[in-house]
Order: structure tokens, then C-alpha cells, then sequence
DNA sequence: TTGAAAGCGCTAACAG
DNA sequence: CTGTTAGCGCTTTCAA
């Protein structure tokens, strides 16, 4: 049936081909299997002696415990996943490098959903986890997962530790990471009104996003900080895509009466944003200045280069990483950490 | 020892907090554990009503089979690694998607690992996979696993199916799915011949790469094809970093006899050598033409938008992991798979 | 501190 | 077509 399996036993030039078993160890430090794994497990339950034989053994056969093996009978896995919206933008893969070191340094692994707007990816990773096959999950896509697809069958309870990272997710019990949102942009609005822009506009993410409703309000309270009134004909929806970015800039280019700033919750949205802007033949920041949120990679290398809101995007992954490992070790947890932002001052933004 | 451990049996408001195992789906529709395990991985062998009795009850439960005993028994995962050298680079992301999809389809799950340039991480994946967490790899990085860490213990020897994609592995007996990169880089080359330049530059990658030999070796022959001569003072030394791109372009601004047109072999270093022309007040393409590789998100909004090569991405992950279950399946895989490019063509190169 | 022994939940070999 | 049975390799009581 499987034409590709190679003969179990045979030796080839004294090397076998078969994996290193526990007993195998075992055998060869002369102790017995429990032994072996106590050695791994709790160095300091087994005499020196023992313990020191078993490494030598382990260091000459190359030993690696099965983890399927392991995972079946102490119903750990040591794997952990992380769900995100979309692997395809640039803001998370610092913040997956983050996670990823913490996660390894406590010796757990890291399995990766990207959901891709999928309803069905989402109920497949929901099984996943119901399946066992990870011990904790970090949800970076702002609510927990689906309970149940078209009502066939149960719902498969998850019940393994989660925390929340950038996204909060509100009425849920768990630990959130996350930057101040409000505050931040309520800083970015006040800088612009420093500079002397009295016409401020706002460049939103989707309506129903978390972020967004906490952005917004920092941009309410930096206009109220400045003595700015707030115009609704100032805030132009958007969804954090470079796309909607540009179309936030055609609007701007067809209206009468210019906002002298524009605030852009998104770095994507900001950079699609100049482009329409430039294309249209308005100089930034001359003519009107442009600010972004994130400091992803390429903020500093758009033309101009963009004014922005700096996240710790790898802080953001260990402190989650973090939390969670605390989580699934037993410890008490933070139920909230919010990390600094960093107000990144280049040449988009220029004063009125 | 677990303070957060749930007892097991209780059942609140009818739901067993203990997930269901085969053993209860076969008492429920009174079959044994092998009709239950036939029903679901060979359904033709197992009559029509048996298999509908033993569906009805899995649906009732909500049962999923517990992986880690399936892996025990069965020695499969049905876990495919993905090595890449870089997460962060935004190339990938499509690659992943493609690879995911039709993972997915075929019952495989996907680890990523991101090398990060790091050795260990490359060791601790090599004993990952060597520990049999992964059934199989595609590796993006450009080269097979390091073989042991410091002599310490024998290498664990990696025996499982393995795939090349983009970056060949040039003596692995393995598939490998990549485009045409000479065939490409000649092409963008002859275009911009075609366009009157005759001072054509070009940015490299790491020397080492493969790739980079590839498509310096398309550079040759698009100069050569368009009867111009080799000039060693053109080729300007790159990484495919932002970073790399920005220095290329600090080399030529300060050159006395500028090239017309500069040939970068990553849209990265192309917005970063964009950046630095432009602020050193060359007009792009007034002055001069750049031209970049990949087309990546931030291409087509890069002021001006990038004229560069487009790879079939998502195709290509979708290639490399076909070719991957061929070979888990036991079935042959094509040694080398080349899929087309296409040359496309916006605002940042211009006649001469 | 150590060993013997009992499974974790599943699949595959072997009968029937 | 179906059931019985024997482990996969490990950790974890329990007893010494």
C-alpha cells in the first residue's frame, strides 16, 4: 500500500534507520524507561549517577522522545496556535516573530491559522483546537471562534486557555494584550493640531472593529484637546486596506474644501492614500499632510517618508506568548497589558 | 501538580466535559472501534448502514478523532513543515496561502518555520522533523537541513519526503518547482534595451543565492540579445533588503556617468533605491527607469508604480505542496515544475 | 531514588 | 463485512 515505506530493521553502515526509542535508552544507561523519562522531565528526582548515565545514552543514540507518544499520555501537546486575520499583512510578522520566541524558549511550538476572511478555515481551526491538538491559542483576529457550523452535530466546546493580542475581545474572560489606541491617536491628532492643521481628517478601519471604535475616540478626544471641533464630513470610512486607501484619497482630491491633515489608521491605507494624492497632483506635505498608524516596514521608505505611530510589535507577541504560557502552566495571568507606543515624527506631516 | 486541570467525568447540563472517543461512538451505534475507524478512513469497505449508524453517531457526539493516538498507531501526521528564510518578507504570504489551500484539501495541516537567518532555529527544526512531528517539507530557504549541531550526538538523519520551491537545491534529489528566473531577468532586461537604454544597472542579490545566479545569468543574456556590452561597473552588490536598495542608490547618485535604467532583483530594494534617487532629486523616470522583481503589494502604489516581474505565487505554493503529497502518498512527483512569469509594466520605467 | 506495569486512543493484522 | 486483539512510545501511578 505505501510503496514509498523503507524496511524497518536493517542497518546501513552501522546506522539504524529506525528512530531511538525510550527502551533503547533505557536499555543502554541501564535503568529502566521511567527513569529516562524523569531524567528529561525532573532532573532532580533522579540520582546524578542515573541521570548522568541516561544523558551519555541519549548523546550517543541521538534520542528524541516521540512527541506523539508523549502528547497521547500526558494530554499535552506543547503546541500552540496562533489565529490572525491575515498572514498577508506585513503588521504581524514581527509580532508572530515575538510569539514564536517566547513560545520556544518555554519549549513550546507554533502552529499558524491564517483565516483569511474564511468562515470555514475558522470552524476547521475550531476543530482543530477542539481536537486536541494545541494547548493554548493566541487570537490576534478579535473574537473567539465560531461555535458551531450549520448546527450539524455538537459544538465542539473549546476549553483550552486563550489570550487576546491587539484585538481585544470584549465580554471575553482572558487576557488581553494591547496598545492604548485612544491614546495614541488621540496624540497623533493633538500633534497635528500643534502643527497648526485645523481641518483633520480620518481615515477609518472597518465600523464593527474594535480598534477602530477605540482610534475614534482618540481622535475625538485629541480634536476636544486641541479646541477642534469635529466634523462628520471629515472621517472617511476605510478597512485598512492599501485599496481603501486610495479611495479615501479620490475622495479627497474631489472635494471643494481640503482637509490640510489626514489622519489615516493604517500605514496600507496611508500609503495608498499619498499615492492618489500625489497622482492627482497635490503635494505632500505641502499642500496636505499625511499620518499613518503601525510604522510598518516600508512607512519609511514611502515617498514622503510617513509620519507614524510606532507599535512594540515584537513586545506585543511576547507579552501574549507570555501570558499564555502562564496560562497553561497553572500561574495566574495578567488580565490586561498595554504596551507604549512611540510617536514617529518623518516627512508626511509638515506644519500649516 | 495542574491547578487549572477540569475534573473529568462531570456532566454539566448534559455535556461531558471529557471529549468523546471512539470507543463511545462505537458503543452508540453498536459497531466495534474498528468499524468506527473503517467508517471513517476506508467508508467503501464498511456496509451502508453500519456507516450510516456509526455517522449518526459522530455527529450526535461531536467526536473527532484524537490525532496524537492516530500519529502514535498510524506513524503519520499529517503535518507538513514549511521552511522559509523569512517570514516578514512579504513574498511569502501568497506562497503560504497557496501551500495552505491545498494542504488543506488533502487533510494535511501546515507548521511554519521561519528561519529568521538563525542556525539553532534551523537545528531545532531539523530535530523537530527528525523527531517525526511532520510527515513532510517544503523548503524555501535554499538549502537541506544542517546536519548535526556541534558534533554532539550522531545528526539526526532526515529521511522524509522533501520539496524545493523557488530557491532549487541544486544536487537534492528532490522536486523543484520555480519559475524561469534567467528566462525572466533576460526578458526585463531586453524590455528595457528595447526602450533605448544601453547603460543598464544591475542590483543584485546575495551572492551565494541561487537565484541570484540565475537571474544575473538572464541579465547576461538580455544584454547579449540586445547586442550590448557587459560593464562589471553596472552590477551594484544587494541583499533583496529595503535596506540593500537604498544603498544601491546612494552608489549611483554619487556616480559621475549615471546608468538610464536600474534593474533591481527584489521589489524591495527597488522602493528603497526609488526612495534614495528621488530624495537626491532624480525624477523616476524622467532620469531614470527602475525596474524591479516579484510584484509585490506595495509595487503597484510605490510612487511611481513599479514596472517588475510578476510570479504566479499562490500557484507555486499550490505546485510545491502537490508535489509534496504525490510523494507522501506514494505516488511519483515531478522532478521540476517551471511556471511563467509575467512582465508587467507601470509607470517607473520610460523610453530613453 | 527506582522499577514494574498500566494505560492514553487509535489503527492494522488477523480471524471469522 | 466485521470483531478481537495487540501494540504505537511514552508518562505516571504505585509499590518497593
Amino acid at each position: 500500500m505505501d510503496d514509498i515505506g523503507h524496511t524497518d530493521r536493517p542497518e546501513h553502515e552501522g546506522i539504524s534507520v529506525r528512530a531511538t526509542r525510550i527502551q533503547d535508552v533505557a536499555k543502554l544507561a541501564d535503568v529502566s524507561t521511567a527513569t529516562v523519562s524523569r531524567a528529561l522531565a525532573t532532573p532532580e528526582r533522579v540520582s546524578p549517577e542515573a541521570r548522568a548515565r541516561v544523558l551519555e545514552a541519549i548523546a550517543k543514540t541521538g534520542y528524541v522522545p516521540n512527541p506523539a507518544a508523549r502528547t497521547l499520555r500526558s494530554q499535552k501537546t506543547y503546541m500552540v496556535l496562533v489565529v490572525l486575520p491575515d498572514l498577508a499583512n506585513t503588521f504581524f510578522s514581527k509580532i508572530l516573530r515575538g510569539i514564536e520566541e517566547t513560545l520556544f524558549e518555554a519549549g513550546y511550538g507554533m502552529i499558524i491559522s491564517d483565516l483569511d476572511g474564511s468562515p470555514e478555515k475558522e470552524a476547521h481551526f475550531a476543530a482543530f483546537t477542539a481536537a486536541g491538538r494545541v494547548d493554548g491559542a493566541i487570537l490576534l483576529n478579535g473574537h473567539l471562534f465560531g461555535q458551531s457550523r450549520e448546527g450539524e452535530g455538537k459544538p465542539a466546546r473549546i476549553t483550552i486557555p486563550l489570550v487576546a493580542l491587539c484585538e481585544g475581545i470584549p465580554g471575553a474572560d482572558i487576557p488581553q494584550i494591547e496598545i492604548d489606541n485612544r491614546a495614541a491617536a488621540s496624540r497623533m491628532t493633538q500633534h497635528l493640531a500643534s502643527l497648526g492643521h485645523r481641518s483633520i481628517a480620518y481615515v477609518s478601519g472597518p465600523a464593527i472593529n474594535i480598534l477602530e471604535r477605540e482610534r475614534f475616540q482618540g481622535y475625538m478626544d485629541g480634536l476636544a484637546a486641541s479646541r477642534l471641533p469635529f466634523d462628520p464630513a471629515l472621517v472617511i470610512p476605510g478597512d485598512y486596506t492599501i485599496e481603501s486607501g486610495t479611495r479615501a484619497g479620490q475622495d479627497i482630491v474631489a472635494r471643494q474644501d481640503r482637509p490640510t491633515a489626514v489622519f489615516c489608521t493604517s500605514d496600507e491605507m496611508a500609503i495608498g492614500l499619498m499615492r492618489t494624492l500625489f497622482s492627482a497632483g497635490l503635494r505632500i506635505p505641502a499642500d496636505i499632510s499625511v499620518a499613518g498608524f503601525d510604522d510598518i516596514e516600508f512607512a519609511g521608505v514611502a515617498e514622503p517618508a510617513l509620519t507614524t505611530i510606532r507599535q512594540p510589535r515584537r513586545e506585543l507577541g511576547q507579552a501574549a506568548a507570555s501570558a499564555l504560557i502562564d496560562l497553561l502552566q497553572g500561574r495566574p495571568s495578567p488580565k490586561r497589558i498595554r504596551l507604549e507606543t512611540e510617536l514617529v515624527i518623518r516627512d508626511s506631516v509638515a506644519s500649516r
